[in-house]
DNA sequence: TAATCTAACAACGA
DNA sequence: CTCGTTGTTAGATT
């Protein structure tokens, strides 16, 4: 969409209601639109207030009546969609997102059903945000490690107890996230820097250190186009 | 759909325009019902007159209200569909069919536009009933033949008197096999077998033969999933 | 021999 | 650190 046709949209409007789903921010404008906000692989949302300092470098601005607003800095394949509200349940890229780990219907029971008797790769399928939305390459790596399961497991082939744990473990690596408001090089809205550092990786991006639990070197592994980050003797692949 | 599920629907009903595109047959019953059949991996739909002979094995028969009618043996894989006529257009197998390269609006331009600059091989595309409706692995062989190109080619490859060859060798093969009626295991609506023999192939089926242009070889090769027969001095890779 | 849908996977590009 | 698109392949279908 041309700037000049999305500002005159956006012109005017109510910033209502701020959501998520996975990797989107929907932004409600009043009346008829939302704005979803997609950060790709990288970027800093972050307010500023009347007369107060912007960032150096930054895509988007959006100002406030009141002299305050918010910039966006995207670093990679970040996107902006502005959607009439008639059009949001087919908009193409956020229609068929699948349930956030951390919302209250991911249940353990949703989770065990939605893995069903599938033939796919374990991690493949968890990255893939139609099953569950917001799981990214980073937080995969220590949430596998916690489940104990190699990526490249059959979902077909994992027991009652394996499916609990790996619930188990999403849920303590996204929340603890949460805790620590995401990872160093990630900013919150009020610009503050996320605590969630490399002390906090088990066994991503440490590749030759010792495994937490077991001292057996940590290796790196090609996954499909990703890469992967496993304990080879606490996620073994039989 | 039960068998008296679909004996309910068609009984009284009139049976009227008949079309057909690509490998599907579609006879209009009034009021507001489609027939689809697809022969699949080969069989005989064929006529029978009131108190004549019907074939010895079917897995299909239509009476009409005088007498005659029609029988269905399918060898594999072949299927009826009845379709509400308003549900016609989204029927999930024959709504996204391409056009058939014998339709009238099928033009040289419109086969250019639709190779376009693809990254698909030649083979595959053809065969794609989406991109376009009827060609098989049976005719495919000469078409390739004739049009002197290999069935691993690149379509982003092919030069404009590549695909005007192509876009005439379809035509040549398809509409020798209409004249013939078909191919001599196939029968025709009054039983007659086509006449389409061994004999008209050029390449197809003819492995070790020499090559009617210059002699060489005929090769079978696996292209994908398909077995393919080419010459392959006439059709080189590059 | 012949057909083709589906799921999973890989290469590619923005 | 992402993900949609396109094309390929293995498996299933009866």
């Amino acid at each position: 969409m041309p700037v000049d046709e999305f500002a005159g949209k956006v012109k005017g409007k109510i910033a209502k209601e701020v959501s998520s789903r996975g990797k989107w921010i929907f932004v409600r404008l009043e009346p008829a639109y939302f704005m979803l906000i997609n950060l790709g692989m990288g970027g800093d949302l972050v307010y500023f207030t009347q007369g107060g300092e912007l960032p150096e470098k930054y895509q988007f601005k959006l100002a406030f009546t009141d002299g305050s607003g918010f910039t966006i800095r995207f670093s990679w394949f970040g996107s902006i969609h502005l959607v009439h509200e008639k059009d949001l349940a087919e908009h193409r890229l956020t229609a068929h997102l699948g349930l956030s780990p951390i919302d209250d219907t991911f249940t353990p029971e949703y989770f065990k059903r939605l893995l069903g008797k599938r033939k796919a790769r374990i991690k493949s399928f968890l990255l893939n945000q139609k099953n569950v939305a917001g799981i990214g390459n980073v937080y995969i790596q220590d949430i596998l490690f916690v489940a104990g399961l190699h990526p490249d497991r059959e979902i077909s082939t994992l027991t009652e107890e394996e499916a609990a744990q790996l619930y188990d473990a999403i849920q303590t690596v996204l929340n603890r996230s949460v805790q620590l408001r995401g990872l160093e090089y990630e900013k919150d809205f009020y610009g503050r820097k996320g605590g969630y550092t490399m002390k906090e990786f088990l066994v991503g991006y440490k590749t030759g250190h010792p495994c937490p639990t077991c001292n057996t070197r940590i290796e790196r592994i090609k996954t499909g186009s990703t890469s992967s980050y496993i304990c080879p003797k606490c996620q073994p692949l039989e």
